[in-house]
DNA sequence: CGCATGACTGTGACCGGTCACAGTTTTACC
DNA sequence: GGTAAAACTGTGACCGGTCACAGTCATGCG
């Protein structure tokens, strides 16, 4: 069994240098057809593969991005969202032939970890995913100068650090006026975390379009886990039976508020309207099929990557927001 | 700004030899207390941190494990037993400080890539999620000497590769039992994919268990996912409406059952009695709640780290067997 | 007292790349 | 035909650790 081909012995099957070989696995300027072909072909018969450790060494470089997530057990568990991010971003690195390396700070003692090791060079930059607000990470990030995109406006943190996110507010009014061009006039909410920029932004949308319509009595606030939505609810219909929609921040939770709505005797839509938010997994599979805002999640996944990969090369790139979609099926 | 200590500089502060810091920072034999101290002190001091791909280029490990998916797109987005146990995986390798990479080996292209990153020994060895039966892939990674641990026993390689798994064919025959004890006699099953684990040996055990009573127009497959479990349940009500219990071999294919069943008119439990498999976030959420067996997640994905880590480590461990708890809630 | 053993320490080579630089050949143009 | 620039190639140093080995010193024992 013989060791791993390195780049030596490419150099040498191929009749060429150490440095030929690297220019040519580099983008291959400077080298001449000949050579190009030769180390093309040594590599093949080889099936020499470059040392990412060696490489790291030599350039500084990681070569790798560390998907963070901060969120509490629970939500990493249910919300499907977090999924199709991280799918989207190891495919969106693979492409670029580097890796993501997933880190969880649930825990005091994982966030120091985390910190520890972001700071000591192991992954290039970070795709941080949906912090609360005044996250201290966050702080701690930008203060390493780690190079970092969050995925939505971290609040506290406006402006200090590269986002990419929807367009929270827009979305909510758009929903707030199918619901209202519907025929719905006592429409509630089920807000996210007032401490999120989904949980606020969605709010000051669903505010905005109601105008004078509307009823602060009609705004709950959940986790975005369906438990929660149920519990925002019954909360809502305890206070006020005359409610005929609702606008939850997520699927789950319009999936919890249907849940409850049953409970209590309601049909949905025909006594209560539902809509989410996200156009998760369920949503389509749902009982009714839910009405919901879609999140471009390939879009924001590969935006966060290509963002951060522009911060890394020095850049200094503009944040972007992505536009959603309304998803009409039949729970409102 | 300077640039980050190495394990000169901490040498240096603590006027000793590169070696004496190596020794301290590795296990600290054969290092003599006041060299210790001197030697945490400056660490302490410069802030230094070991480099991962320096570490790594002179010992040849490269210090992460990956973490394989090679499921289809939609199962990754609506099942929450991946989510589990990733964040399960990171964590048991964040207290050895490893890291886990994400790899998604969907596309054909894709799975060269991976291959071919994993060969090249980027990882020192491979968490494989769920395989579907003789898959390439793990023969490959077998070929190849790679150290895998797989979960859920891959059908076709039984015995070539380590696995932690759940006893399936218990697991299915308590729920089985249980179903019975119930006083529920037209039991149907939801299987999943004859080609998983999963699959296969949960039927075996409802057949086994059934003995006699067992009826195989009362069995239909789904792939976990919702929406085959709502279409298996159709095709079941076509064939037999005086079926009375359906066991689903997950709890997503349980849910999409009782969609289906209520469309239809029908009470779970008092008309169908609607029994799940895995416990995953949204049985206990569900309306009505899931009786379902449940896995025991954080012990699955420590077993396989711990595992891996000692097939890395030259031993031949055991494979695995934990076992399951059923978990009785109202839907059966 | 001499010598073996064990505890501890320092040194140089090495892991497998990249990069800057120097050297060589080719091309372009006067 | 000479010269400068451009195109291409090879070499040695370096990235930051680990490891084997050689060396020093103290201790124990015959």
């Amino acid at each position: 069994m013989r060791r791993k081909p390195t780049i030596r012995d490419v150099a040498a099957a191929a009749g060429v240098s150490r440095g030929t070989v690297s220019r040519v696995i580099n983008g291959g300027h400077w080298v001449s057809p000949d050579a190009r072909v030769a180390v093309e072909e040594a590599i093949r018969r080889t099936g020499y593969t470059a040392n990412h450790a060696a490489r790291s060494l030599a350039t500084g470089r990681a070569g790798s991005l560390a998907f963070l997530l901060t969120e509490p057990q629970h939500l990493l568990f249910q919300d499907p969202t977090f999924a199709l991010l991280l799918r989207g971003a190891a495919e969106a690195l693979a492409q670029r032939s580097m890796t993501l390396v997933l880190l969880v700070a649930g825990t005091p003692a994982e966030r120091a970890n985390v910190a520890h090791f972001v700071r000591a060079g192991h992954v290039d930059g970070v795709l941080l995913i949906s912090s609360h607000e005044a996250d201290p990470l966050v702080d701690e990030l930008l203060e390493a100068g780690v190079p970092t995109v969050c995925c939505g406006i971290p609040l506290g943190h406006e402006s200090q650090v590269l986002t990419v996110s929807v367009d929270e507010v827009g979305s909510a009014r758009e929903m707030t006026r199918y619901l209202r061009n519907r025929g719905y006039r006592r429409i509630g909410m089920i807000a996210g975390p007032h401490d999120t920029p989904g949980g606020k932004f969605r709010l000051v949308g669903f505010e905005e379009e109601m105008g004078a319509d509307f009823d602060s009595a009609l705004v709950e606030e959940g986790d975005y886990s369906q438990e929660s939505g149920a519990l925002a609810m019954s909360r809502l219909l305890e206070r006020s039976r005359d409610i005929d929609a609702v606008f939850a921040a997520s699927d789950l939770m319009a999936a919890g508020a249907v849940a409850t709505l049953r409970k209590a005797g309601l049909r949905v839509p025909d006594d209560v309207a539902v809509a989410g938010f996200d156009d998760s997994g369920m949503a389509a599979t749902h009982e009714p099929p839910l009405t919901t805002m879609r999140q471009p999640w390939e879009r924001i996944s590969e935006g966060m990557v290509s963002l951060l990969l522009q911060l890394i090369d020095g850049a200094l790139p503009e944040p972007i927001t992505l536009p959603t979609t309304l998803v009409v099926r039949e729970s409102a």
